[in-house]
DNA sequence: ATGCCAGGTAACACCTGA
């Protein structure tokens, strides 16, 4: 089973090009960011058209997760436990292939520094912390996956010192993002390809992409139980090159059925 | 030190992103 997670940069914007990259990548499930669209918005039709069941937890203008799934979608959960009056679509979790739990993450980015904007990211980390603590005793193959909005170490970035003062870079995010992978993550790309300075997103801007300036952001987290069944894992980097690209690219893993 | 580019919304400028 090949799983992805996309920031697509608006599903709108983006749809030739994703459901070109469907087509041809054919993953059995993917776990989509920044939809930038509300819930009657999201392309459905055409996505179903192209063999796939959609759930989506949109919102109007920004943020917005959706799952795709080749198999019926179930049990879907919209919003992390303890978002509260929390109105941003970040957030949702389903069950695939009947056996399969899945969750599409956007963390807050929680730029600039000594604003709420980093005070929100920190505690939404916490809360999803929480939910994977609580969800982790169940033992089930399980899989968080998004854009975690995170450089975890000076290897996953272009130029460490360039994105010093950078909310995804603070020691406050890096320690937060450690301790979900201590509850027992594993993290699926890491785990079979520890070399440095791979990536998943490189800026429009500064001819980033030409230059390989990029950062290593997008995750596929795994329980035990999705760990056990890993195969392989990888980055798709030829949808970063096309015209009208996302500035993120996919990142995928296949466990076995 | 700042903007670079891109998307959305709404209006032909501004906000957000990472």
């Amino acid at each position: 089973m090949k799983i992805a997670t996309f920031n697509v940069n608006s599903i709108k914007a983006r749809l030739p090009n994703f459901l070109a990259w469907l087509k041809e990548f054919a993953p059995d499930v993917a776990l989509l960011q920044e939809i930038k669209c509300v819930d009657d918005a999201f392309p459905r039709l055409e996505i179903e058209d192209a063999g796939y069941n959609v759930a989506t937890h949109g919102q109007k203008t920004y943020n917005g997760v959706a799952i795709l799934s080749k198999s019926p979608i179930e049990d879907v959960v919209r919003g992390l436990p303890g978002d509260g009056s929390d109105e941003q679509a970040r957030y949702m979790e389903a069950t695939v292939f009947g056996k399969v739990r899945v969750a599409a993450i956007y963390l807050p980015n929680g730029n600039p520094l000594g604003t709420e904007k980093f005070s929100y990211k920190l505690a939404w980390m916490d809360r999803l912390r929480a939910r994977i603590a609580a969800s982790l005793p169940q033992g089930e193959i399980a899989i968080w996956g998004g854009d975690y909005n995170v450089i975890p170490t000076d290897s996953d970035v272009w130029d460490a010192r360039a994105m010093k003062d950078d909310a995804l870079m603070q020691p406050e995010s890096r320690a937060r993002f450690r301790s979900i992978q201590h509850l027992g993550l594993t993290d699926a790309f890491r785990a079979l390809h520890p070399e440095p300075h791979r990536y998943s997103f490189w800026d429009y801007q500064a001819g980033a992409w030409q230059k390989d300036h990029g950062m290593l952001i997008d995750y596929l987290m795994l329980s035990p139980q999705a760990a056990d069944r890993l195969m392989a894992s990888g980055i798709d980097k030829g949808p970063r090159g096309k015209e009208k690209a996302s500035d993120h690219t996919p990142v995928w893993c296949e466990i076995r059925d």
